[in-house]
DNA sequence: CGCATACTTGAAATAAGTCAAGAAAAGTGG
DNA sequence: CCACTTTTCTTGACTTATTTCAAGTATGCG
């Protein structure tokens, strides 16, 4: 891996505040690479050799069973990703596949490890951005259970306006099957619930969303931090 | 905490390898506390000033929205909860209640951190425990994505026997309504599908379930390592 | 024994999924 | 750039799954 690709990198909370030489130690065996849209990099069970960093582009985390498929997640950059199954050396949970051209770093596994036991700021930046992710999922989980279809589409398309800046009108960041996925809920379904959503001022003309009555959504879809914001 | 208590943890593994020192060093402060059943121990939203350790009894972490409750997990020993809110020092995301009467162990949060940041052998042990914690709960999200409510309750009842130590016959953990909030149905539902699991040879007296014929049940219920693996 | 609570069952309502078809959008190749 | 293909999105009609409400039964506890 070249200076000016690990520089892309460097700055990722993980690696933050690590010592120059094991952040070196990182990168000797790392490689960059871009793959073009729809592109499978690795399926669930499979072996997790690298801890993988999305840079450019973007990356859904998938699952399969019993011939039904399902998004758990959408990787945006900068960040990492499946970093559990890289820290126990398990198999993967979740498929990954690029949605769009993504361009990703691969830090081999064992080195991962290896210097997670070296450096102490490393280790101590990882277990904390595991812990994040731990509370991602658990948010996620409580999103799905406590949550109705148009309940967790209403705080969807409320977080999305905040990460797109706050406009009343922003564009989806994926297709709607996509999302729908993601919510749990099935194609047809998340198009029922957003045109229902018209009751609350959601308007809907392709990718694009305008929320005309912010206030009446929020009435409806009682966004929480326990639930909704990242930071906690 | 006296010796014969730090005894009841000192066997866990996220204490195993490490120093003694740096364990007296976390029970220095640490308190073991009985509790009766139905306590609430902490609340969603509550800062996180303490592991715990659940020694004896058993405890649900449920989480709430808007009036609805589910239950997230239920913990039994020997076994730590709510790592992640340790680690990043941030309010619980779930509460915990004692299902029945519970000794645990708490030991401070902030010495948790500062030893992690002492002790390699423990460092490496929490991260793999946490990174355990956040497989576990993919593989629950997974399991409510795409299972049917019978289909989770069916794999619930293959995971009991196994945990039985698969004799036909076994002992419900807990009260079928809490199995169900688990399995993310109500206790309605629950009873209907436990009914229905009848055409697939389970029997149901009271808490005691009958599993006839496992082979049918697991043609309904497709188990898979990928979700139902507490080893993977 | 009596009370409170959990469990079960039925009937009705609601939510969500499936199937099918047309409209819109995006991609392909000449 | 345009026809053509493919895919996504939307909508309607219908089926299935799940929840809700209500009542009765069983169970456990003081």
């Amino acid at each position: 891996m070249r200076e000016s690709e690990t520089d892309e990198i460097r700055g990722l909370t993980i690696f933050a505040d690590m010592d120059d030489a094991a952040f070196a130690r990182l990168c000797r065996a790392a490689y960059v690479q871009t793959f073009p849209p729809q592109v499978e990099l690795f399926a669930e069970g499979e072996p997790s050799d690298f801890l993988h960093i999305l840079v450019a582009g973007q990356v859904e985390l998938c699952a399969h069973w019993n011939g039904r498929e399902t998004i758990m997640e959408i990787v945006r950059p900068v960040s990492s990703f499946i970093l559990a199954a890289t820290i126990r050396d398990a198999p993967f949970l979740m498929s990954a596949r690029t949605v769009e051209k993504s361009r990703l770093v691969l830090l081999p596994s064992q080195d991962v490890r290896d210097v997670f036991d070296t450096d102490g700021a490393f280790a101590r930046a990882l277990v904390r951005e595991l812990a994040g992710c731990y509370r991602g999922v658990v948010k996620s989980s409580k999103n799905l259970k406590l949550r109705s279809g148009i309940e967790r589409l209403a705080n969807y398309l409320i977080r999305q306006q905040d990460l797109a800046g706050g406009a009343p009108s922003f564009v989806l960041p994926v297709e709607k099957r996509k999302i729908a996925a993601l919510l749990g809920m099935t194609p047809e379904n998340f198009s029922r619930a957003l045109r229902l959503l018209g009751e609350y001022g959601v308007a809907n003309d392709g990718m694009t969303i305008t929320i005309a009555d912010r206030k009446s959504l929020v009435r409806l879809a009682k966004p929480t931090r326990m639930i909704d914001d990242p930071e906690v």
